[in-house]
DNA sequence: TTGAAAGCGCTACCAA
DNA sequence: TTGGTAGCGCTTTCAA
């Protein structure tokens, strides 16, 4: 910068004003700029953001990216994050709770100006670093009773019983439930309550439950799983799917052994990704507004780092996502 | 770390020393780590960056987070870098050759030890601004004649060729091509070039090519695709497309057409993703180890950092990732 | 093994 | 509108 500052005949805080932009006279801004140009100068981030005590970015933590709905959420925080100046700083957890801290500590070295998390499940350890650090943080994808700060989402429990109405509304009685084994997806084992509680509520036996692969959203699993249960219960009318993944899964199981969907058994999806409007027969599903998701966390964010800099008028805690039953072929 | 030092009643520096877990007394280190701990303390990245004149950040640029390769690729690298202690910096260019410049230039600001890029083609400021940087490139996804500094991929070209051939040894002769429209998926547009060389080289017509949608991956375009094609040239006998996604689309169309695949027309994809083992028809396609690209840029890059560190065994410049035709059901 | 001083490259603050 | 000074929180370097 003293560089810069030199080759334009002005001092170094001129060149940190032109570059953010900031009260200077036009001929001192073009000689500036031109200086910068033909140095090739790059600001130091590092450097700005300790003398300056904020940095520029916004940690985001996505429990897989390869998942279309999560990217699709990223895309929207980008889309409404980027300009403002703000930068992403993405992380993956793979689902994995103590990854999650893990990576949230390592974030936190960065001070970002907030965080986003995806669901209300944190470990204790998580929370206390959190708590203590003091940066804004958002909860994605899911609706706590009580968020740590703001929560932009939706019950999976409530969206599950809608799908499971939907099929039983259809006729259906004896429904199933194909969805994926482990711990680890909470979003997923909120949906399979939901199917119990609605089933439940419904007066419907709901023991149909088959929990294959340790990956919540994989594709891979929906096949086997499919077979499993129509080799345990094989008069099973309809099945709902923990995701559009494992329904695809299913679906296509079912046209291996020339079981036509959905007249011989329905089958319903969850997320409406783009493969269920895609596949043939295309899929019943419930649609989520990733994206959605995804902006409307920006905005919250935007809220927060505006109170933050006071501001008054505060967020509200909660943001309700809408979701919406999808009837196409396959259900 | 002030706060740290005094209630271990020890200096600044051996607390920074404890934690860079460089030489201490186990004594000294076991009573810093309980003042870390009781202060619940976290280390300003920016000012260690600042300080020590580098940053823990290597960036990577995909063109999309959605599409599973790229994803996959990003969990190569993670899987290789984390231990390290190094983090990742991710950007997402959405195929756009000055959305990537804006990005680089943004993430240099972090003084990243090494820059990963998908594909070649880079627009001249980006290339100047690396330069200039001095900072180490590799280059993903693609074998070009000359790359930066390092390059990680494979001549879809070739892999193209490879594809059309295995559909001619099956007997077909009218093969036609559905790829994505416009100029941006570089990649696309390769396998493209290789469609026509080898149709060419066999002496078979090349001209019936389907071009449609603007983004390169996605699945929606497949089947509007496939329908263009088969209006325009019925008598088409097999179909490669530019991506497993499009395949997908293409072979679901087929369906609604009742029209069987491979029996009436055979389908090629590229890329061997998921769905393209799941899907029924399983779809024939190009495996690439998009984990593996991840896993050798990560190579790469460990190789180059250590070179900057004065180790003498420098990385080659190229490495090229094998792909192999894998024959399933739908061609 | 530990400590003190200097300084990384920038911005906040106040003065001109 | 511009410049000088101080200092952000750490690590490097050198000395003890």
């Amino acid at each position: 910068m003293s560089d810069v500052a030199r080759l334009a005949g002005v001092s170094k805080m001129t060149v940190s004003r032109v570059m953010a932009g900031r009260s200077a006279s036009e001929a001192t801004r073009e000689r500036v700029q031109r200086a910068i140009d033909e140095l090739g100068y790059v600001a130091d981030a590092a450097a700005g953001a300790l003398s300056s005590g904020r940095s520029s970015f916004v940690a985001v933590l996505v429990p897989s990216l390869s998942s279309s709905n999560f990217s699709d959420t990223v895309s929207g925080l980008t889309a409404v994050l980027e300009p403002q100046g703000l930068e992403l700083l993405i992380g993956d957890t793979d689902y994995f709770l103590d990854r999650e801290e893990r990576l949230v500590r390592q974030m936190l070295r960065h001070q970002p100006r907030c965080i986003a998390l995806t669901g209300a499940q944190h470990t204790e350890a998580t929370r206390t670093l959190l708590q203590r650090s003091g940066v804004p943080v958002v909860e994605m994808w899911d609706m706590p009773a009580e968020p740590i700060d703001m929560a932009v989402g939706f019950s999976n429990v409530s969206a599950a019983r809608e799908i499971v109405r939907y099929l039983a509304d259809k006729g259906h009685r004896r429904i199933g439930f194909l969805g994926g084994a482990g711990e680890l997806d909470r979003r997923g084992l909120d949906r399979l309550k939901g199917y119990q509680m609605e089933m439940k509520a419904l007066g419907l036996e709901r023991h149909r439950v088959v929990q294959l692969g340790d990956s919540p959203v994989t594709m891979s699993h929906g096949g086997p799983a499919m077979a499993a249960l129509l080799e345990r219960w094989p008069d099973t009318q309809a099945v709902m799917c923990v995701s559009d993944m494992s329904a695809f899964g299913a679906i296509m199981e079912c046209q291996r052994r020339g079981l036509s969907v959905p007249r011989d058994i329905a089958v319903a999806g969850f997320g409406n990704f783009e493969i269920a409007a895609c596949c043939y027969p295309a899929i019943t599903t419930v649609s989520v507004d990733a994206y959605g998701i995804g902006q409307r966390t920006g905005e919250a964010i935007l809220a927060a780092l505006a109170a933050a800099d006071g501001a008054s008028p505060q967020h509200p805690a909660k943001t309700r996502i809408h979701y919406t039953v999808v009837p196409r072929e396959s259900a």
